[in-house]
DNA sequence: GCCTACGATGGGAACGGTCCCATAAGTAGA
DNA sequence: TCTACTTATGGGACCGTTCCCATCGTAGGC
């Protein structure tokens, strides 16, 4: 019945309505505004309120070539992880002035792929991704072109970018320690297939270093985590494994720990009795039996400091700079599960 | 040291390595691939891979009108329920070759409406929210510029736009249904202040309703879930009180449900003999004691469901459409909470 | 064999901004 | 009083697309 009742107003509108020229009402709206007399100042937002006038986002991208918009490629959107980093990204965002524009590529490469050509199309300003595939040559091209990226976690060895995450083998050390002072023996390592994930490798290397360091017993076990049955077989496995030292799981992250306390419990395990300890803190990991003890990243700093590299690389101007490597520390939270 | 090696490839430039027109260039990007002969078609499509070409989406958007992009109004992201909805809505888009632009409000009626007005500047091609705010003015003027609206869960009066939701009141007859047939007598309905959010108020509602009608004993507990101390001393107060019936907590929605678990673990409450019933499942709802009972909302459907309002909404053309309530219906998962 | 129609292609004017440059008026210095 | 410089404003080209409207063959109908 109604069609639409006025078109977006644009900047030519705004300018006759307040009697001045578009450049002025540009000015106005793009940060110059006390260039322009106080006189101008209340006519042109008198007129903008009147005409309901947003500038367009599209046009001043075009022409300006400045999109003020940052790309997040997020591997996983439904881990907690990787929505808190994402929370930090996007406050780090918005108090620059930028948009975030988020995908989620479910871990597949091809998904990836399309949406990386996505965020290129919009003309992104900055890139944060964790990687999943092997994109080496499109990443490559996208830093050549000037656009800055930054990695979370997972490195990419063909291309020249930041990495921010965890210091993998702090953690790992913290969490040897941790489970050797309370007295566990026989280690079980449980992750996700390293495959072309870099922390997932880092994590894993750093654990076998570290047991064979400490003179512990350890074993590892990688596996996709939708499987339950051949995860509670492995598990069921370790456990019944005779052995005269305290058994204990490591868990390399935020899934993992879910899956194996899954599992635990489906075995009838008392937690503590075998201990747990999981890298990556979770609500319900104080609620779980005895508590699950964790590591914690610092998630909001990561995303933070991940937009803060961006914009660093951003304003030296493209490759000028090394890439970097911008590690954090994990924090310790001792819980029942690694208590016997 | 190395300035960027080239500028993004433009239209134009492809057009000429391919010794075509750039009308034929956008027709062969812009699905109009098949108005072209064949000889023409690899001979741009040599050209574009050569020259690495990527379409600016700024400027089609611009042209065109059409940004093919949609946001996204998220309330709290690190809430699992948001993030699963919006799993939905993303792959919808993605079906349709829409991109998707989330932003946080984290419960702030101000941001919201700054927010509101980053999309409004993307010209978005529609818009799905649940709100926080009072932006009954701003949405309104969305709706009438033509601009597609879906609301999830809350509703706005003053605003015509579909709602895509539970349906609250069937859900909270299931909870009670299932409680009252477990033998509990005595309910403490907890939730976060009702405010503007009208599904807080639709649920609440129906809770009352639905104890008045069961002859059992309901209370009410509405707060900022923030408050640790208070809310364990509300449910203090709730099973100390003297009674002969066995007593269970219902929780609004997963925040709810997190914090009382908490208040109940701090308290050494026992699950089961203190009855627990959430709506919203989460991850560790299993895990937790001998199981939370929870009502599972259908979260995928639902953000798909939105996003097809939104298509409907807009190839109708605009406001031609009666506003109207998508209802889903939530399912029970009964576990040892609920059980004595 | 001419006219029409249609399919394939290209030229060029928008789209709504930004930003370089020009202009005009005032202000300070000599 | 004249020049030099600053400040407030405006004109117009341009950003990379889309899409309307040619143009140009060529095949079919008469």
């Amino acid at each position: 019945m109604t069609t639409p009742t006025h078109q977006h107003a644009t900047i030519l509108e705004v300018a006759r309505e307040a009697g001045a020229s578009k450049t002025s009402v540009s000015r106005y709206f793009s940060g110059e505004r006390e260039r322009l007399s106080p006189n101008l100042q209340t006519s042109i937002a008198a007129a903008a309120q009147r005409l309901g006038y947003h500038p367009n986002r599209m046009a001043s991208g075009l022409k300006g070539g400045r999109s003020r918009i940052i790309g997040m490629l997020v591997a996983d959107i439904r881990n907690p992880f990787s929505v808190a980093v994402m929370h930090g990204v996007e406050q780090a965002c918005r108090e620059r002035g930028l948009s975030l524009m988020v995908c989620n590529t479910d871990n597949d490469s091809a998904l990836e792929r399309e949406h990386l050509a996505l965020l290129t199309s919009y003309r992104v300003e900055g890139l944060v991704m964790n990687a999943v595939g092997s994109l080496d040559r499109e990443l490559q091209a996208l830093v050549e072109q000037g656009t800055p990226l930054v990695l979370l976690e997972r490195e990419l060895s063909q291309v020249e970018a930041e990495v921010v995450g965890l210091d993998n083998a702090r953690a790992l050390d913290l969490a040897l320690d941790h489970l050797q002072a309370r007295g566990y023996g026989e280690l079980l390592y449980l992750s996700e297939p390293p495959g072309l994930a870099s922390p997932r490798q880092a994590r894993l290397t750093r654990f076998q270093q570290g047991v064979a360091a400490r003179a512990l017993a350890g074993e590892v076990h990688c596996q996709t985590l939708g499987e339950t049955e051949s995860l509670n077989r492995a598990i069921g496995n370790f456990l019944a494994r005779p052995g005269t030292l305290p058994k204990a799981l490591l868990c390399a992250n935020g899934n993992a720990t879910l899956a194996a306390t899954r599992a635990l419990h489906s075995l009838g395990a008392r937690l503590g009795e075998t201990g747990l300890l999981g890298i990556d803190e979770l609500d319900w990991c104080e609620l779980v039996g005895p508590g699950i003890t964790t590591l914690a990243q610092p998630t909001e700093a990561i995303g933070r400091a991940a937009v803060e590299c961006l914009m660093r690389r951003r304003d030296t101007g493209g490759r000028t700079m090394p890439a970097r490597r911008v590690h954090f520390q994990a924090s310790l939270i001792p819980r029942g599960s690694t208590c016997r």
